[in-house]
DNA sequence: GTGAAAGCGCTAACAA
DNA sequence: TTGTTAGCGCTTTCAC
């Protein structure tokens, strides 16, 4: 492998000379330029990246904590992340915590000790340990799609709360007077109080009583929403006839627990998804859903953490920005 | 931030014996251990890993290239591939082509000039130019879920030709008579060419005659496998009726096809999927499948990297791993 | 057991 | 416009 060294004597000129050509060929003679590239050229010479990182001390590598990247949500958005970061020049170094909760706080740590210029973090923290380790590190964060469950961080993420108050409304202004709420997690706070919060709000504001029994959380996977729906149908008392759920893949799961029973979606029950991935559109009937913009969140995450790693200073200003959410109406859900 | 210096000077000693602790405190008095140590926790010290990096030529880094991360195909893998990854020491340097074939070259050329010790391609190779990139370098590359169109590197997968063949004789054994090719580029080594192969030599060793025009191919998603299934449903002549398709993805757009246009599945028509993703058990009917063993495909193809990186030998020797596949009988198929 | 010095490949500061 | 020197943070001879 040619180093530059190998380059400025091949050329006949000193390392910093070549140093110079690489970054910019400013103040470097036109001749000089030419007899460099073809050094360059005939030795296959290639920068090292790591001796630059360590002069430059920024490695142009972003770190993502994504939860399970085999989800549609966090593929989508992991998708748009890396393509957002490859146009700005940075690379991606993926953690995939894989669900498993005991390894966030030993990956973050990991992460944190990596050699990353700043992460973008999928999922909502959680843990005390996890909390300091942010809160301890000079490396710039950004959570994407979540608001965090405690302390000032830059954030990118839809209204959670209006979000699932806009999709209650239709609901209840479509006639259902039994809405069940299906899936995610109460220790979130975006995606689950902030939900049940817009949920309960739309209820209250229409004069639509609810019952706590039809909320039933759990998680965000096909798996879970499979399961609570089963658990929903099983309850004592009338049926809801609309399930709201907190993620479109749990949706499709209750989709099938229900229509596995012999259920009429939406003849008997209507089933309201969230996130807007592409499955409620491969799915029978087609689901509604509440869009995220999952582009711009993965986008935007990434720029916004991209200006706080160049402009050098921590944070200049704590904040959070809120992307427009979308109700979209298929199959799914019919009118009581 | 602290750098090892400090906590020599913190703990009286030469940054000498400061590294000598980090790397297995060998020859460090046991006091002076302790020394450090506190030193260490007081400054809230950590290692450099670029600085590391660049003395030990080693990044510890691998770079993963995928098609699209959004497949669950690739996700699957990918999420293995992290997994094992870690488990060694190593993490995964994510480079998302997006299925766009121009960008293929220009992420090769990168990822290898990007500090990883090895890569791992999930996609078959293709062009001239790729494969003149990757014969040039000194990086050591395995190929996981595909063999590559031409050259010789270390790969994983299953053997394509057998599983076709395996597949398509399950349909023709159920008594199948005309069964659809769907989906798959015939430029893919394996998992076009190779499977194609398998699903001739399958109608030939049963001495059934297949028709060419029920041959459909252009790729693995799940809008390709809708939009080639309507292609069919419009051919000329008699209905095929099974159709094996490449993938999962594929699998679920041609069912979703069929049913779309009123065609019972399996009742007119039987569907064999390939991949074994867990979509095939979240649709109605659930799909047969020929299943990938994709956790081991993922697991084993960095084992052999990291071997590879390891020995400082390039490529011992040069070999493939061929996995068994296995086929999965659900609801899509029926006997004729 | 421990430390001083050299060097990994590059860039920045200072001279010339 | 170009070169010399020093140094990024660490490990690695080689002395002591």
């Amino acid at each position: 492998m040619a180093v530059i060294k190998d380059v400025a004597r091949e050329a006949g000129v000193s390392a910093t000379t070549v140093s110079r050509y690489l970054n910019g060929g400013k103040y470097v003679k036109a001749e000089i330029q030419e007899r460099i590239r073809a050094a360059i050229e005939r030795l296959d010479y290639k920068p090292s990246h790591i001796a630059r990182s360590l002069v430059s001390q920024r490695s142009h590598m972003i770190g993502v904590i994504v939860p399970d990247i085999r989800s549609g949500y966090h593929g989508t958005l992991l998708s748009h992340i890396e393509g957002t970061a490859n146009l700005n020049g940075y690379s991606i170094l993926m953690c995939n915590i894989a669900e498993d909760a005991h390894k966030e706080l030993a990956y973050i740590d990991f992460l944190l000790n990596m050699p990353v210029d700043g992460v973008v973090i999928l999922h909502e923290e959680l843990t005390d340990e996890t909390a300091a380790l942010l809160g301890g590190t000079r490396t710039p964060i950004v959570f994407a799609g979540v608001r965090p469950t405690r302390g000032q961080y830059i954030s990118v993420a839809i209204d959670d709360c209006r979000a699932a108050y806009d999709g209650t409304a239709s609901l209840l202004d479509a006639g259902h007077r039994s809405v069940a709420f299906l899936g995610g997690h109460l220790k979130d706070h975006s995606s689950g109080q902030q939900r049940l919060k817009g949920f309960r709000e739309a209820h209250r504001d229409r004069g639509v009583p609810f019952q706590e029994a039809l909320i039933l959380h759990g998680g965000y996977s096909y798996a879970v929403g499979y399961g609570l729906a089963q658990q929903l149908l099983s309850l004592q008392g009338p049926r809801p006839t609309a399930v709201f759920c907190m993620s479109d893949e749990a949706a499709v799961g209750c989709l099938n627990a229900l229509t596995d029973q012999g259920v009429s979606v939406p003849g008997e029950i209507s089933v309201l998804g969230f996130d807007g991935l592409s499955v409620t559109e491969q799915v029978r009937p087609r689901l509604s859903t509440l869009c995220q913009p999952l582009g711009e969140i993965g986008s935007m995450s990434v720029e916004l953490l991209i200006d706080a790693i160049e402009k050098r200073q921590r944070f200049p200003n704590i904040f959070e920005l809120v992307l427009p959410h979308r109700l979209e109406i298929r199959e799914s859900v019919r009118e009581w």
